[in-house]
DNA sequence: TATCCGTGGGT
DNA sequence: TACCCAAGGAT
């Protein structure tokens, strides 16, 4: 494991805090106070929720429970109340309990050691440290979204934030990096910087004072840092396309507008085999296959071809093509979204890419027909 | 790379 | 569209 944490930038700290002073929020309601009762309201709100949408709930439930004292003696339906709309319920019940213990075990005043601080229900450690360092000055390190991206970026960690070991390294490292005063200017520093400058998907590193060190600028990995989520394994989807030939041509359908290859030409699809999940069908429907190609003639051979992958965004198709020949070709009926298309111009047809592929390797003697004239 | 909790916003 | 993410914590 490269070990990051080891390596400790002196320097970065007063980066931070110098750039706070200047180019900081400092006129947020909760900001300018030490106030526990205040602050530690904000933070609760504040986790995984960001800042415009927290302003008005946080005046509305102030000018409801004005003291500590007056939410812990509020039933807890008048707390679920001012919180409706705001969402992860939990942190109101918690809150709740959190004042009345305060009241009950500290006599309605906030302790100041983050230990403490992280006993009681709704504060972890990273609110712990939030509320020590904004009311008490406490030398504490906060581990937020903010805080990974930034760091993730600065130093360039080229690995998963939620996992584990990275988040313990990324804890070890904050640690290190807490300057020896001014952790107020720093912590806060630390939560406008990743939430005004070194933002998620436009980070504005021409004004950034840390890009002379960022490692994600300097190797051009910004974009790429933090590593994201991994993704789940996508769903997959299986199709059965019916490719239909007819001297030299072969039967093509127009999909509609919207969605999946919209507009494009392709394959019909025999209904009932797109099936999410599931393996790949075994047997094909002779009876669904029958009803499918009856309108444009009588089968007259078929052959299950090779399944094609095709992977999209967000799932993964398994193409299964079947070819046909039929016998005594019917004419199309009125509308025009089937068309018989010469197997020679496939090339040149609107069709999405793995079809043209497949419909190319099947014609291929006319493939290299056309490519000898070139 | 554990999963759930909620809503709003960005891509 | 569907997915990711946001001043995380509890289980």
């Amino acid at each position: 494991m490269a070990p990051f944490e080891d390596y400790v930038d002196p320097t970065f700290s007063a980066t931070v805090i110098a750039w706070q002073k200047q180019h900081g929020r400092h006129a947020l309601p909760w900001q300018n106070t030490r106030d526990a009762y205040l602050i530690w309201l904000s933070e609760i709100m504040l986790q995984q929720t960001q800042v415009t949408a927290v302003l008005g709930y946080y005046a509305r439930f102030l000018e409801r429970f004005p003291t500590l004292r007056d939410l812990a003696s509020a039933p807890v339906e008048d707390v679920m109340a001012q919180w409706s709309g705001l969402g992860y319920y939990t942190r109101a019940r918690n809150l709740h309990k959190c004042a009345q213990r305060v009241v009950a075990e500290y006599d309605g005043v906030f302790p100041s050691a983050p230990a403490l601080l992280a006993d009681l229900p709704g504060i972890g450690r990273s609110t712990a440290a939030a509320i020590s360092a904004f009311s008490s000055g406490t030398r504490a390190a906060i581990m937020d979204g903010n805080v990974k991206r930034v760091f993730a970026r600065t130093f360039g960690i080229d690995a998963y934030p939620g996992e584990k070991r990275v988040e313990e390294a990324m804890w070890r490292r904050a640690e290190a990096l807490l300057p020896e005063t001014g952790i107020e200017a720093y912590t806060q520093g630390l939560m406008d910087f990743g939430a005004t400058l070194c933002t998620r998907s436009s980070p504005d590193c021409g004004r950034c004072p840390l890009q002379p060190r960022c490692v994600a600028y300097a190797t051009d990995r910004v974009k790429d840092l933090p590593v994201r989520k991994p993704k789940k394994t996508s769903p997959e989807k299986h199709a059965v396309m019916l490719v239909i030939i007819d001297d030299g041509q072969v039967l093509l359908e127009q999909r509609p507008g919207s969605g999946i290859w919209g507009g494009l030409l392709s394959l019909p699809e025999l209904d009932g085999h797109v099936l999410a999940g599931e393996d790949c069908p075994r047997d094909i429907d002779q009876d669904a296959l029958a009803r499918a190609v009856a309108p444009f003639g009588e089968i007259e051979s078929q052959e299950r071809l090779l399944p094609i992958v095709h992977v999209f965004t967000h799932y993964k198709l398994h193409i299964v093509p079947c070819r046909i020949t039929v016998a005594r070709r019917l004419a199309l009926a009125g509308e025009a979204t089937h068309v018989w298309y010469d197997g020679a111009k496939i090339a040149d047809a609107p069709l999405p890419a793995p079809i043209k592929k497949l419909l190319l390797d099947l014609f291929g003697d006319a493939r290299s027909a056309q490519r000898s004239m070139f």
